[in-house]
DNA sequence: ATTATACTACTACATGTTTAGGAGGATAGC
DNA sequence: GCTATCCTCCTAAACATGTAGTAGTATAAT
């Protein structure tokens, strides 16, 4: 029937590897590997074997140009985005984005930047 | 030689038992059980393996009432939040909580009442 | 041609996560 | 006393995640 396609979620290595994709669009293994920090360096096969996961998840699409696969990412990080912080507003704040922003604020986590921000648009709307 | 203690952390279904406790104290299995909505339910057993293997993650302990296991929360709620939400700003929003906020003010996710309450905060200091 | 290098495809294996069944003891009805 | 029920303890098994090695093929360098 429908297009469900109950997205899948990113484990954290996979993380990594999808933001290099998304920062650098169509990349080769090697290219990947070379753009991760000292940090998130692994081995040359293991950034292979998630690159082939990702794909299999349907995050990315493969194309051989000569002998090299070409990696590029299929889902825009946006939309990912917003599922992984439902996810975890749901887990943590049982589904509550007012939690969450409550909890940021309370622990001092938001920058000035970001109230001005905020205040900004509050103001827009109200006041 | 320190009390480090790396403290790990929490998988997807080992927080909604973790949630429960933290919410009703201490509670036997069945009360774990019987607290979680339809859509957490799961086997009872599966309920007692969870929280056996969250005494052994050293996130409960257990005492035994009578024939019937109790646990009980050895970690503060705030701490394991602090801990998730920091793992998932790195992850999601490299590290940068403004970026967090900042998304969730333009995806609209924060509701009228986040921002009275964020608004009522702001008014405090600055204005 | 021989060797070093690079890449793909396949395989592997430990550990973590999710889910639960079965054996056996205690207790509550009847 | 027998049976249903409920609990604990032990075991299991599929699937996910993290990590990488090996075989084989192509190419570049000499």
């Amino acid at each position: 029937m429908g297009s469900k396609k109950t997205i899948e979620s990113l484990s954290n290595f996979e993380w990594q590897i999808m933001n290099q994709i998304w920062e650098m669009g169509s990349s080769s293994a090697r290219e990947v590997l070379e753009a991760l920090t000292e940090e998130h360096r692994r081995a040359y096969t293991t950034i292979q074997t998630y690159l082939e996961r990702l794909v299999e998840k349907s995050f990315l699409s493969k194309e051989k140009v000569g002998l090299v696969n070409f990696y590029k990412s299929l889902v825009p990080r946006d939309r990912v985005v917003r599922k992984e912080t439902r996810r975890f507003v749901d887990q943590i704040f049982g589904g509550s984005t007012s939690q969450l922003a409550a909890y940021l604020v309370d622990e001092g986590d938001i920058s000035q930047a970001d109230l001005d921000r905020i205040k900004q648009m509050l103001g827009d709307s109200n006041e």
